[in-house]
RNA sequence: GGCGCCUUCGUCUAGCGGCCUAGGACACUGGGUUUUCAUCCCAGGAAUCGCGGGUUCGAUUCCCGCAGGCGUCACCA
């Protein structure tokens, strides 16, 4: 059997795109499926569109997606050099043979291919048959006026020297396979097999645009995402699990990945969905690695032991790494109160009776916490949960809180103690107008 | 405009001629558990399968038109 080898072919032109991830997921799960190699190469002959660090940065992307490639510009590999802009000796010669053959003149200082005599035919293997009339298929530059190669000429003999069996690729690219298959031809090359992946889109339907869309891997770091969850997210965009699974591995994708469960239609990247993988992922990390990720998320300088006895409060509280700094800062943070907040009346007794029934706790741990805070509750018939709100409120400033008993518990007696007494003065004070 | 691709609940999708009075997930609504919020557990609404013709005993599934959407028409990739 052939060898199989697929690639992604990222522009060096500004920050890492879903879309770079998205197409490189499916070529690195159909070649890792079928004991193939991933390549990444890097297409930059666009010299005034590249950007400083963009390389470094897309690479970084994607292995932070848990990709990775067998050969690229920073590992090697047999075919090296894998950047388009140190090849371009190979490209100079290729141009000649086309010259020769007489397939290929010059113009206006630019060197064109002559356009095709026959009609274009492939069959996708997304698509199925593929069919484009030669009219299409005009002269077109293969190399600029600058010496560069255009994206064509350079895609072909890349692709062909670095022997890459399945050009899978987004179907914005449809329209160009045929001038590249003319490329083929005219150098005499066995075509490699093409496959067109959906294109994603944004709500409008479009393909993804960098100024509505949020389409830089970056942020989504930045928000707290998981990467796991990201590329979970990603597969299930025009590609389904065979046993209809939502929450899977990448190893998982891998092994079940063929391109027949590729949906032709392109998908709305709507994250709504993504925040729910997050969650799902989130819930399922552990509290020692869930530390570690969420620390570049709080912003203070908080110990990471500490982190460690707050996270499981607030493990299932999240969709988002970024929410964990609000829903904690309490803890580090006296909370700036204003009357308002207390919106029950009996605000200041379930205040003044937290504060008896706290002060008297001997041993300060959750069951006995619980079990004085109930029997004041049944004393003065207060609402249990109205009750609760007010302290929660009394300790966090929001309604919006980890368990508060467990919270208690690590706040410790002398600071929950304190801010009862702080949260009193305040209501005592509006309470008392001038009248007085 | 030419050419090409696509078209199932709001969104992601299953479906490859009868099992579909179209299934699942997210989101949404209602309820239960609960000290808030979540988690978790039930229940519910939600697609006349873009439209019109065929083919067939039978079409979401096959064929042909049309419409709409998207993509592409660069010395950008």
């Amino acid at each position: 059997m052939e060898k199989i080898r697929t690639r992604t072919a990222p522009s060096p032109t500004g920050f890492a795109h879903v879309g770079t991830a998205y197409g490189a997921l499916f070529n690195y799960a159909f070649a890792k499926k079928n004991n193939g190699k991933y390549i990444i190469r890097l297409e930059d002959t666009d010299v005034k569109r590249n950007v400083e660090g963009a390389e470094k940065e897309i690479l970084a992307s994607l292995s932070w997606l848990g990709i990775t490639w067998d050969e690229g510009p920073d590992s090697g590999g047999p075919h090296f050099p894998y950047k388009q802009s140190q090849r371009l000796e190979i490209y100079k010669e290729k141009v000649k043979e086309l010259l020769n053959k007489k397939l290929a003149y010059e113009d206006d200082g630019a060197i064109k291919l002559k356009g095709s005599q026959d009609d274009i035919v492939w069959e996708d293997l997304i698509r199925g048959s593929i069919t484009f009339p030669a009219s299409e298929v005009n002269d077109f530059v293969i190399v600029k006026s600058d010496g560069y190669p255009t994206y064509h000429f350079a895609v072909v003999i890349d692709d062909h020297l670095m022997e890459i069996s399945h050009v899978i690729r987004g179907e914005e690219h449809i329209s160009n396979t045929p001038r590249q298959i003319a490329l083929y031809k005219a150098f005499g090359w066995e075509l490699p097999k093409f496959g067109h992946f959906p294109t994603l889109r944004g709500a409008d339907r479009k393909k993804l645009s960098k100024r509505r869309d949020p389409v830089n891997l970056k942020i989504f770091r930045q928000e707290g995402y998981l990467p796991e969850a990201l590329v979970n997210f990603l597969c299930l965009l025009g590609w389904s699990h065979p046993e209809g699974k939502e929450i899977f591995t990448i190893a998982e994708f891998v092994d079940n990945f063929s391109l027949d469960r590729v949906r032709k239609a392109g998908p709305v990247f709507d994250t709504q969905k993504l925040d729910w993988i997050n969650g799902e992922y989130i819930r399922k990390t552990s509290d020692e690695e869930l530390v570690k990720i969420t620390l570049e998320h709080i912003t203070g300088d908080v110990p990471e032991d500490f982190l460690l006895k707050v996270i499981p409060l607030i493990k299932e509280r999240m969709a988002k790494l970024s929410e964990a700094q609000g829903l904690l800062e309490f803890f580090w943070q006296q909370p700036a109160w204003t009357k308002e907040i207390f919106e029950d009346p009996k605000s200041l007794e379930h205040l003044a009776s937290a504060n008896i029934a706290l002060s008297g706790v001997k041993v300060w741990d959750l069951e006995n916490i619980n079990k004085a805070l109930g029997e004041k509750i049944v004393k003065n018939e207060f609402k249990t949960g109205n009750f609760y709100m007010t302290l929660r409120l009394a300790m966090a400033g929001k309604r919006i809180t980890p368990p508060i008993n467990e919270s208690m518990v690590i706040l410790g007696q002398d600071q929950v103690l304190h801010r009862i007494h702080d949260a009193e003065s305040i209501l005592v004070s509006v309470e008392s107008p001038e009248i007085q």
